[in-house]
DNA sequence: AATGCATTTTTGTGATCACAAATCCCGGTA
DNA sequence: TACCGGGATTTGTGATCACAAAAATGCATT
C-alpha cells in the first residue's frame, strides 16, 4: 500500500502532533483561505483541546513557513506573491530534482510499482474530471518518488515546501491541467527510474515543477499578488461558530 | 556592518525567541556534545525561565532537525553518521549553489564589498592560526553570499541545514583547512559574482561544500559513525550543576 | 558479585490562570 | 458622512500545577 506518512512522526500520539496533523491537512486541502486570521483559541475550540498543544503546533507551522505571524502577534495564512512563487519554484526544482535523481539510483522494484500505480490513478481521476482526487494522486505520485530516494532529511524539506505551495495548487485546475502535455512526462520519469538514469529523472521532474509553478506565477496581478483559489467550505467571517469545524482532529 | 541576523526573527523579544536563539548559538558553537541528553527542566533552570518557552523553542529545534527526540520522549543532540553527512552535503550543494547563482544576478556593490571583507578576514584569522575566528568568518562569508541572493525562504532553509552540520564543522580543523586550496576558490566566487556569472558562482560554491563535507564523511568509522569534535566546556556527566551554564540567555 | 523486581524520582504533556498588549467597538465631534 | 478617541474585549505569552509514563535507584535473591 502507498505510504504518505512523514518521516518519524508516526507513533506520536500526543495531542500536539494531532493538532499539527490536522492543521497541516487543512492547509493542504485548501480549507483555509489565504490571508485568513487563525487564532489559538479558535483552533483550540474547534479541536476541543487546550491552548498548550495548539500553541506548539501552530508555532511549528509558523517556523516552517506554512503560517506567518505578524510582529503584532497574529497568525494568518500567508498571502502569495509572484516573487514568492518563483522562489519556491526554483527551490523545489533543486530539491525535488535531487530527490528524483537519487530515486533513480535507489528505487526498489516495489517502489517503482507504487509510482506507476499512482501515475495510473492520476489518469483515471483526470478522465473522470475529478480534480480533488487528481490533486491527491498527483501528491501521492510525487511523494512516492521522493520516498524512493531514501533520504529522510530531504523528504522533510520537500514536505515543508509543499505545505507552502499547497494551498495554491488548486489554481492549476482546470486551465493548466488541460493544457499540460498529459502523462508523457510522468511516463518518461518512470522509465528513467527503471533505467537507473538519474539525470533524465531529474530533468523530467524539474520540467514538471517549472511548468506548473510558472503557470501559477503568471496568475499574479499587476501588484504581484496571486488571488487564492476558492477555499473549500470556509467562511471568511470573523467569528466562526463552534461546531462549524473547518477541520477536525480525526482526519488522520 | 555585516549582517548575520536571520530573516524575520529580529524584533521578537519573546522569551521563547531568546531561548531559541540561545540554544541555536550553543549548538552552532559546539557547546553541546553530540548524543548529550537535554531536558526541558535543565534548560529552563540554566536560563532561569519556566518550562513554557523552553518547550516551544526546543520543539522547534527538533522540527528543524537540530535536536532529535526519541520515541520514549527524550531530547538529545543528534549523532552524525556518514550517510547523514552525505545527504546533507548533496542538499547543501543544491541549495547553496542556487543561492550563489542568484547572488550573482542580484548582489549589490555593497553586498559584494561585505563578501570581500569576510574573505579577507578569513585569511587574517587563518594566518594567525585562530580557528575559532576562522570558523566564524567562514560562516559570515557564506551567509553574506546567501543574503545577497535576496531569497528569504531559501535563506531560512540554508540556516536550518547549517544548524545540523554546524556542530561537526570543527572536524575540519586543522586537517582539512591546511590541505585545502586556500582562498583561490573564494576569490573565483567573488569574481563570478562581480561578473554576474551565475553558473560559475554556483560551481565554486558547490565545489567548496563538496570538498568540506566529503572530508567529514570520510572521518566515519567502520560503522558509519562520526566522532564529534571535542565540545567546548561541556561535561558529559548526567546532572550538570546549576550555575555551570553551558549557554546563556544574553548571548544574542 | 550479578540479576530481577518493586519503589522512588525524573520528565514530558496538557490544562488553567494572570497579565499586558493589541484589537475592536461605539459614541461624539467636525 | 468621515474621522477620532477611550473603554471593553480579544489574544498571545509565560508561569504553575497535576498527572502518567519512563528512567533510575535500591534491595533482596541466587
Amino acid at each position: 500500500m502507498p505510504r504518505t506518512a512523514p518521516s518519524p512522526d508516526a507513533a506520536d500520539t500526543s495531542l500536539r502532533q494531532q493538532v499539527y496533523a490536522s492543521l497541516r491537512e487543512a492547509l493542504t486541502m485548501g480549507r483555509f483561505a489565504p490571508g485568513q486570521k487563525v487564532t489559538f483559541r479558535y483552533v483550540a475550540g474547534v479541536l476541543g483541546v487546550s491552548l498548550t498543544p495548539v500553541r506548539e503546533a501552530l508555532r511549528r507551522l509558523v517556523a516552517e513557513g506554512a503560517f506567518e505571524m505578524n510582529p503584532n502577534r497574529s497568525v494568518r495564512v500567508p498571502l502569495m506573491t509572484r516573487d514568492k512563487v518563483l522562489e519556491l519554484r526554483d527551490i523545489r526544482i533543486e530539491l525535488e530534482g535531487l530527490a528524483s535523481a537519487k530515486a533513480a539510483t535507489a528505487a526498489t522494484r516495489g517502489q517503482i510499482a507504487d509510482i506507476r500505480r499512482a501515475a495510473r490513478e492520476i489518469m483515471v481521476a483526470r478522465t473522470r474530471g475529478d480534480s480533488a482526487t487528481d490533486r491527491q494522486k498527483v501528491r501521492e505520485f510525487h511523494f512516492a518518488v521522493y520516498a524512493a530516494a531514501g533520504q529522510p532529511t530531504l523528504l522533510r524539506l520537500i514536505e515543508s515546501l509543499w505545505l507552502q505551495t499547497g494551498p495554491y495548487m488548486n489554481l492549476l485546475y482546470p486551465g493548466f491541467i488541460s493544457s499540460s502535455r498529459g502523462p508523457a512526462g510522468r511516463q518518461r520519469l518512470i522509465e528513467a527510474l527503471q533505467a537507473r538514469n538519474p539525470s533524465v529523472a531529474r530533468r523530467e521532474m524539474a520540467d514538471d515543477i517549472r511548468r506548473a509553478l510558472s503557470y501559477v506565477a503568471d496568475l499574479a496581478d499587476e501588484n504581484g499578488n496571486i488571488a487564492p483559489a476558492a477555499p473549500a467550505t470556509v467562511t471568511r467571517g470573523h467569528r466562526p461558530r463552534a461546531g462549524a469545524a473547518a477541520f477536525d482532529l480525526h482526519a488522520n
